[in-house]
DNA sequence: CAGCTGATGTTGTGTAAACAACATATGTTG
DNA sequence: CAACATATGTTGTTTACACAACATCAGCTG
């Protein structure tokens, strides 16, 4: 099982998988996701077919492991850290979210949209941006129920949802208009677990 | 030791010594040539300090294969082949060597003027050139004196020491109103071993 | 002068990539 | 249906790269 893309020191794995991605980003300029093969890959990365199964299970990994990659490297552009429920903080998650989807419809082929892709990439957004509330949730202070881990995926498809929303429907709003509506929606179930906003248990019949 | 350049197949190999190429390259922009030390090279280049040395003896050869290597690929982008005597073919070698000698000067930094740099590109241009030469020349039909190789050489270093004139001598002629002077005295050199043009031997006290 | 510093080459060991060979689907063509 | 083609995974061997350790040599600097 390979090591994941942060921890790696190796420079020959690092450039060797930044080859593969880059040469995915470029082919799905031209073709759609499921017209590409392994083989297609390796080729446009000039990678060794073989080599491409010692750092991916299947073009699907590699997919999910591109996304993730772009959307952290976003992240670390603007400096933003997901710090606990300070609503900038979420704020900054939503505007990169924003950012970033509109950038990968931007960045795609035509013949993209009618085939299965856009599951795929939502699973890897989302797996994204979880990680990113989770690494900064605090664990003192708050109530062990909801876990951070429920609330932080619940808050990952909220927040991707929505974006997708706002991506998909031309309703004309720019993403810093839209931001402060998704964090409205959002810091909710960020805050959950505070002690302030105990869940009352529900009622029955 | 290692393989020219041009025979190597183990896309390692290629990658490793592009990543070189393009290190030195890129230092050039900021630091004259001998204040890069090779670990500033393997640092660039994201390679190994011992991988340097399985594939250059010192950055003199690699600036070597560098230079050798731009120029070929000037070539190549251009289709010129030097094909036996014909003078619109030397011309095309002589305007293609005009050109990479001033894109060459435009991309140093300042400082290379003061510093011992112009020898060494010097003997990689006249190299590179040379072999140009002699792949195309004809060997039937000619006198055994000069050898061919004398002749490449020869030709060679004219060229480059009048390319390098009409670089340096502010003078204002382009590319193209110089290169048929230089042909007119390269010519000669060329067809020395043209029975028309037999050497009649030295007249001696 | 001795001691330090930094660049240079060299060597040996472990690991990742290249490559060929093979087995297995999946699909399509006569 | 059989025959063929194409993409996918897997395996084993060879080769190149990463890395640390070492020795050497120049240039300082007290």
């Amino acid at each position: 099982m390979p090591l994941s893309d942060c921890e790696v020191r190796d420079p020959r794995i690092r450039r060797t998988r930044q080859l593969l991605q880059g040469a995915l980003r470029n082919l799905m300029q031209k073709k759609s996701f499921d017209e590409i093969s392994v083989q297609d890959i390796t080729d446009e990365a000039t990678v060794n077919r073989a080599t491409f199964y010692d750092h991916y299970t299947d073009k699907f990994a590699l997919l999910d492991a591109m996304v993730a990659g772009g959307f952290h490297r976003l992240l670390d552009e603007r400096n933003v850290k997901y710090d606990g429920t300070c609503a900038s903080a979420a704020g900054a998650v939503i505007l990169a979210t924003c950012d970033y989807l509109s950038e990968c419809h931007k960045g795609q082929a035509e013949c993209q949209r009618q085939s299965a892709f856009e599951p795929l990439i939502e699973s890897a957004i989302t797996k994204a941006i979880r990680r990113v509330l989770i690494s900064g949730m605090p664990r003192e202070g708050r109530l062990p129920v909801p876990a951070p881990e429920m609330i932080a995926t619940t808050a990952s498809w909220a927040i991707y949802g929505a974006v997708k929303e706002w991506c998909g429907g031309g309703n004309g709003l720019t993403a810093e208009e839209i931001v402060p509506q998704i964090l409205q929606l959002v810091i909710p179930i960020l805050n959950a677990s505070d002690p302030a906003n105990a869940a009352a248990p529900l009622a029955r019949g």
